[in-house]
DNA sequence: CATAATTCTTAAGTAATTTTTAAGTTGAGT
DNA sequence: ACTCAACTTAAAAATTACTTAAGAATTATG
């Protein structure tokens, strides 16, 4: 795992490369526009982390490049800045995430393990667990090979427990998996059950097994056998 | 999840054991170098966190006192000193994380989790008493290999006893352990012997021995052999 | 660009499970 | 034999989970 991470303000930038090594990543920095680039041209990451406000350039247009390059790494933005246009104009061009200062190290983290699961789903990805198919790339499942119509809730919600199964995974895990972005509403958990109700019944008019359990004051199991 | 945190000034230690626990871990203190290490000796723990300025000794000696006894702990450094030589020291003897007072106990909390995936990674978050199971992140107890349903106080309760094997466990210290936020411990213990009574009956029906004891007069104590 | 359709979220009411309370019974220690 | 601690049981209280339906917010469509 190679990551580069573009801030000026040194101290952060130590902090972070120390976190993220304690964390087992490869750790490579840069702290202006033209370091960065030549680094970005010279190696392959698989996650930038890069500030907006850079001497010599602005953190938004290493952005512009990674994409002109087709390149395939994840790219975070952390930005001092909280407006929506910037988080805006960010995604827009492609990043994959919007940090911003002060943040956790811990959420940066977070963030960039995120990126790396998401990358695994990308191709031709698909999953099977007895009747059900799950096919990642192009949100389509099936169970005894007929079509059945998710949300997107419902889909990342029937993945998540199928490639955890057998694993009790808690409510707040979900939410935090489900809901990358919310960090207020991370205790209540009712938005949840509509969902998991929602596709309980799908499964269920689809004459799937029940293999999904709930663990009482905990959260859900998807249960093989 | 056991934490031993080592530290002289009273009020932050007191601060950091009432979060943690809040935190569901099992958290003890030290406040000086030889009761530390006294508890060290005696006692397993997953994670120290300790003071570098101690009273009767650094707690440089304590992470090289743990490294030679090979232990398995994690090590967090706390201290004023932000000087880039004692981050190298600590972390150059074998210590997880460095973190600089002050600090907020939200980031010693991730820091230590990020201590304890870690170690999930390496497959160990898992307690075995003879034909007894626990899996703390899963919060499962499996008895001879069948699963056995216990509610979460009946978990709690069954993974203190069991982590605290072969000690006599005053009613208090374990009331303080399962209602940390209750105060009225006046009101004598009646509840305690309620769930005692549930998982001492359930533990039976999954075939197991009785291994708790009760100390008339004093609480219980859960004994090997 | 406005409208329709779908999906997501909120809210309220209900059901299920666990925890606590309370009262009565057993058992240990003096 | 007496006293207090420990245990058992069952029900009330509290917590957690589920269902349903309607209001927002997205997304799709003409």
């Amino acid at each position: 795992m190679k990551v580069l991470v573009v801030e000026d303000e040194i101290a952060l930038l130590e902090d972070i490369k120390k976190y993220l090594e304690i964390e087992k990543m490869t750790v490579e920095t840069a702290s202006d526009f033209e370091r960065a680039m030549i680094k970005i041209i010279d190696y392959e990451y698989d996650c930038i982390v890069v500030d907006i406000n850079l001497p010599k350039g602005s953190g938004f247009n290493i952005v512009k490049e990674l994409k002109n390059m087709k390149s395939e790494a994840g790219i975070i933005i952390i930005s001092a800045r909280d407006s929506l246009d910037d988080k805006l104009t960010g995604l827009n061009l492609g990043s994959d995430d919007y940090l911003v200062k002060p943040f956790h190290l811990s959420e940066l983290n977070a963030r960039i393990y995120s990126i790396l699961r998401r990358r695994l789903f990308k191709g031709d990805n698909i999953t099977i667990f007895n009747e059900i198919t799950i096919d990642h790339s192009a949100q389509i499942v099936k169970i005894n090979s007929i079509l059945v119509s998710l949300t997107r809730k419902e889909f990342d919600l029937l993945a998540y427990f199928i490639t955890n199964k057998n694993r009790v995974l808690s409510q707040s895990a979900i939410v935090e998996h489900l809901w990358p972005d919310e960090i207020e509403f991370a205790d209540s958990y009712k938005f949840l059950y509509t969902h998991v109700g929602n596709l309980r019944k799908k499964l269920m008019e689809a004459s799937c097994p029940n293999y999904l359990k709930s663990i009482y004051g905990i959260g859900y199991k998807w249960e093989e056998v």
